[in-house]
DNA sequence: ATCTTAGCGTT
DNA sequence: AACGCTAAGAT
């Protein structure tokens, strides 16, 4: 498809050289070296690679569903807000998203996301021996700034230094002893497994999640704040990223081992 | 109606 | 490891 290609190389030429803030949103295109930590530790468990066009009417507006009991410690305190966020348009960020297998880095910059690749999952040190045909794999995503600065100037300052420079915390989503899922009507985010684990105590972090256009905020818990595409209405088989549709039949040596043989995907599971 | 895709079930 | 087969979607 035309327009995939369009996107794909939209993807691979973008050039985006704006920070993910988490100060005041009137000096958002200063650079911010503090802001690091917080670019790194952004995950989803789905972005999308469609320059974010979804769309979605309002009788997909649909609540998460009743927290089975195992996860009501975190997830009864959810609160909805507007349907409708009105200010939330202008505050997006585009961030990128790795797609290697296992790895969920998340870079605020394209640049950025292919030196990671190129450096991390390609063993390439710079630049100059690249080839001009990389393959470097890796999505859009939104993220909304307003929520992340609401979230952070609610920060208790109770213990500077780790109010400071929210550390390395929290550690990469895969490397979390176990995730914890919010049920969406069906819909499942592995976002929420960063929830409570790993959050100093002192701090009061709050969690606005942007569940289906409306935004939620988990009280207590850490942090990242993302955006809709992971609590989306199901995605339609032809949105749904497999391997045959991300790597294509060329590569099908870099498919994962269960969509070579015509397994469900272990790389992208829904 | 026809084509494509995901992935189950069987070998 | 291979792949026939089919339901679910896409066109």
């Amino acid at each position: 498809h035309a327009d995939k290609e369009v996107m794909a190389a939209t993807v691979l030429t973008s050039l985006s050289t704006s920070p993910l803030v988490h100060y005041p949103s009137s000096a958002p295109t200063v650079p911010e070296p503090a802001g690091r930590a917080w670019k790194e530790v952004l995950s989803t468990s789905y972005s999308s690679s469609t320059s974010g066009n979804w769309s979605w009417d309002a009788s997909d507006h649909s609540v998460p569903s009743t927290p089975s009991p195992e996860d009501a410690g975190e997830s009864q305190h959810f609160m909805f807000e507007d349907p409708i966020p009105r200010k939330r348009k202008n505050s997006m960020k585009v961030m990128f998203k790795c797609l290697w297998k296992n790895c969920e880095k998340v870079l605020s910059t394209s640049s950025g996301i292919q030196r990671h690749i190129r450096t991390i999952h390609l063993g390439r040190s710079s630049e100059s021996d690249s080839d001009g045909e990389e393959d470097f794999y890796y999505s859009e995503l939104e993220v909304n700034m307003d929520s992340l600065t609401e979230g952070l100037s609610n920060l208790t300052p109770t213990s500077p230094t780790t109010a400071g420079s929210p550390p390395s915390f929290p550690p990469p989503l895969t490397d979390l002893p176990h995730s914890k899922h919010i049920n969406t009507n069906g819909l499942q985010s592995h976002a929420p497994s960063l929830l409570s684990h790993s959050a100093p105590s002192t701090l009061s972090y709050y969690v606005y999640m942007c569940v289906v256009g409306t935004c939620v905020r988990l009280d207590g818990c850490v942090h990242v704040l993302m955006l809709s595409h992971l609590l989306l209405p199901r995605k339609s088989r032809g949105e749904a990223k497999k391997c045959r549709k991300v790597y294509g039949m060329e590569k099908r040596d870099m498919w994962c081992t269960a969509c070579r043989w015509k397994k469900a995907c272990q790389r992208f599971t829904d």
